[in-house]
DNA sequence: GTGATAATGGTCAAGAAAGGTCAAATTTAT
DNA sequence: ATAAATTTGACCTTTCTTGACCATTATCAC
């Protein structure tokens, strides 16, 4: 198939990794080396056929041991699942609603379990009928306290 | 796949020790010996790797005798800060007042961008009078929202 | 005790080994 | 023929490695 420019076929290349493996770790001058391009060229193929609007994600590092990961990013399906939560969400929420929620969104990971901590302080943080400084005040001292919680027990993740 | 290089190596051989011990103490000079580096890089490696800010805190001694101490885990004098941001709270706090506590939150390494993020969600859902159920849900779908935002700028850190 | 010496660890700057950027040159598509 | 996409190369930034020189501590000879 119309594969004639050097791009096109690294791109596939990259690609076909990314089928099996969802990660990706490759040496810039590797695979520069392998192609016979020149390593810039990589930059390109990154920039135009790895972009973060069509789900991929490209970290780098630089120096010595340096590297390039592409990983296949941001499923559109688990998008979808979100905004349909989203749109399913009614206007009152009780606190219970409120944990289903929560832990669905632990499940599926779309947060940490520490950013649950967070969020569960802060919407402890509502129940009251102060007015919105004070609610602010109250938000952030509690969050400040779940933050030093965090620390000493060091579950993580 | 990742360990190309030594400091990479040597941080991962540290920390692995640190997982079981809580506290690791080695000679300089036989840490450089056994991987065949300069001592100074150890130096180089606990600088960059095992910051305080990433919850690390090394102590040394010179002479006759030396050593390296590094202990992972909760920094008593970085929560004895956080305690003391606290307690300097008053009770009530204005959104440019929150902003400054927010910087200073990321500025010293307690949440990260993204929860930053968060966080910012949640004090903004706080502003209107309406009842506990209705903020919850609103709290909520607003933080859906800046999660399925996350995603798609995969910003990191 | 005091001073020399040996045994550690600390600092800093230069060089090496990646990857990044940008724009000119070239090729391909319309 | 022009515009868009690709290819290349000169120059930049970040990260790691090394080595020369500095600082601290313990011990031994006196």
């Amino acid at each position: 198939m119309a594969s004639k420019n050097m791009s096109d076929i690294i791109e596939a290349y990259l690609k076909q990794l990314l089928k099996r493996s969802a990660l990706v770790e490759v040496q810039r001058i590797e695979l520069a080396r392998k192609f016979d391009v020149v390593p810039s060229q990589i930059n390109y193929v990154l920039r135009t056929r790895f972009k973060p609007e069509q789900g991929y994600l490209v970290t780098t590092k630089r120096g010595d041991g340096g590297y390039l990961k592409i990983q296949s990013g941001p499923d559109q399906q688990k998008i979808q699942d979100l905004v349909d939560k989203m749109n399913q969400l009614s206007d009152e929420l009780s606190w219970p609603e409120c944990q289903i929620l929560l832990r669905w969104l632990r499940q599926t990971g779309w947060v940490s379990k520490r950013e649950v901590r967070l969020l569960e302080t802060c919407l402890e943080a509502l129940g009251s009928d102060r007015t919105a400084k004070q609610q602010r005040a109250h938000l952030m001292r509690q969050t400040l306290k779940q933050l030093s919680f965090d620390l000493e027990r060091e579950d993580e993740e």
